[in-house]
DNA sequence: GGGTTCATTGTAAACGATTACAAGAAACTT
DNA sequence: AAGTTTCTTGTAATCGTTTACAATGAACCC
């Protein structure tokens, strides 16, 4: 293995200066600074970055943790996420929480005892709740879920604005009786449940509590909350649901009743996916702008990493709604 | 911050014998150690692992090259890579190539840098050609590709088969003219071909160049490709395509020229994704065995760190046929 | 020209753990 | 009971860098 120390030797300067002209902190002659750099292409020295990390503190990683990286929503941030910490010389370090709090309380603690310069973090409730509990001294940025905590960075969606937009559109449309899936626990799940409400509020429409349902964010929830409304003696006119899994779910067994979408029940949902515009008809949804979500998450962390003392900015960015075919305007004779 | 130090000092020991206790290399006398754990309990002391891997000259680190973590193929592969890493002890840093032989180059290099312990990797057939180049002490396990290096770990799908099947299936539901999309470059895409022809001929069809084609492995390449096909003066009557992105592509081709599916063509694809069975018809697939992939590629990674001297294996798995209906039997009186 | 400043470089002390080595105590052997 | 072996522990070296500090010499200022 090739140290600093052959590199310095070979180019006649000192450890010292060899580290020098590697991290450009202080200035070297020119003549001796290309020394030192065709010693280093020569010998194909590379910094071994433990070392580096140890003395000066710090590493060039952020921990990314998310509950599932095979939600394509959070594959799609983390890829965003990889892509720009990259640029700025930062590798990322993945962790599926599953939205357990105790996975996510191991993963915090191993990313810093990792020294990772920063996490971003799509936290639990509980997690929000007890974060002074962890007392964790890393710079953090949160996505995905809001927290009163105004001392932290996060980039949100505007859930109650996106959730209000897909209920208008479908009261819009003549749907009246709304069903609406909820991923719990989570702030997002209620702000959303927020802005529906708001919706039917606006249009005089009642909240039928008997329509709201909230289960675990994942697709056999979807899919069982679903069927409960399928099988309702009054069943909805259209299911809203809070996320793609959800979704995903709700559509299956929509498929199994063999309902037709959208004259028997119309559907949206929250996150564009693949299968929302394969499927027929396609699924009017709202897309969440994950690459910005991702981008801003990461650039947040890294000017944190860099000014600990910033104040902590709120990034609120707005979800984009995508009508299709799942949501047509209902037929008027069924009015 | 507290450091071993301080955890010697609280339990009236030396720094090697805390050291001692929490990585139980040596015998300590039981009353020591539990005054070492309670001192350590007490102070909440955790180990430096920077510092740790300096002295040790190893990490608790994999890295992970996939082409696109968006891809669900490897979404799922890096979930079972992070759970049975994490099993392990491991943490896995997530690198996305993008298919790019400098990209590639790039992350193999600094995951080496980062001194992980090991990598997984899924390379481009210019990496894999070119492996010696690259001069990487580093263990690694490569996945999904094949590679005619036998010095390597691997762990692959027996493509020729799947590809077999898949073929055959049609064949034998009546479909004749089969127009095929693979991704290249890649090994696995020449494999998959194989296993499309040796199917052919196995039923004594003849392998028609214009119903080949070799794209790149993403979804627009598939969608302009099935275009063509759809254009053909003589179409096919199915469409097979070499992984999910190409199969999703070319669905979006066949929905937006309106053909039916399977009347007018049928679909086949490799890979198992949510859309494909929520979609209607829902697509006959060979499902790739993704978590058990990620699982023995981490594990076999895991033991040739753990003895470099192993003698490099190959694990080749098999893929699960999935019929649906988008290659229902044909119609007897289009035959 | 002497005193300051500034740029450039080297020496050596960190960083926080692991571990080679030595040494003392305890346990066996004969 | 003396000689061996084994167990347990501490001291100090070490991993490969960065960086505080000091030293040197050049440049600048009155």
């Amino acid at each position: 293995m090739v140290g600093i120390k052959d590199v310095a030797e070979a180019a006649g300067v000192s450890v010292a200066t060899v580290s020098r002209v590697l991290t450009k902190h202080t200035n070297v002659r020119p003549i001796v600074r290309d020394r030192v750099l065709e010693a280093v292409k020569q010998l194909n020295y590379r910094p071994n970055l433990v070392a580096r990390s140890l003395r000066s503190q710090q590493t060039k990683t952020i921990g990314l943790i998310v509950s599932d990286i095979r939600n394509p929503f959070f594959s799609s941030i983390s890829r965003a996420v990889e892509d720009t910490a990259y640029e700025q010389g930062f590798s990322v370090l993945l962790c599926n929480a599953d939205e357990n709090p105790e996975k996510e309380a191991l993963y915090l603690n191993l990313l810093r005892d990792e020294n990772v310069a920063g996490v971003i973090f799509s936290p639990t409730l509980h997690a929000i709740n007890n974060f002074k509990d962890l007392r964790l001294d890393l710079p953090i940025v949160i996505i995905d879920r809001s927290t009163k905590n105004g001392s932290v960075d996060s980039v949100l969606l505007d859930n109650v604005t996106a959730a209000f937009q897909l209920t208008t559109h479908l009261i819009e449309n003549g749907y009246r009786r709304i069903g609406a899936i909820f991923g719990v626990p989570s702030m997002t799940a209620i702000e959303r449940q927020q802005g529906y409400e708001e919706a039917l509020q606006a249009h005089s429409l009642i909240v039928v509590s008997k329509l709201i349902k909230h289960v675990q964010p994942k697709l056999e929830a979807g899919y069982m909350a679903t069927q409960e409304f399928l099988e309702m003696a009054q069943p909805p006119d259209a299911i809203f649901t809070g996320n793609g899994l959800l979704g995903a779910g709700a559509l299956t067994a929509i498929r199994e009743h063999n309902w037709a979408i959208p004259d028997q029940i119309a559907l949206v949902t929250f996150d564009e996916t693949h299968w929302a515009t394969l499927v027929q008809p396609a699924i009017t949804v709202v897309a969440q702008p994950t690459d910005e979500i991702g981008k801003i998450a990461t650039e947040l962390l890294l000017q944190r990493v860099a000014e600990p003392e910033r104040p902590a900015r709120k990034i609120i960015l707005q979800g984009k709604l995508l009508i299709r075919g799942s949501s047509a305007a209902r037929n008027p004779s069924l009015l």
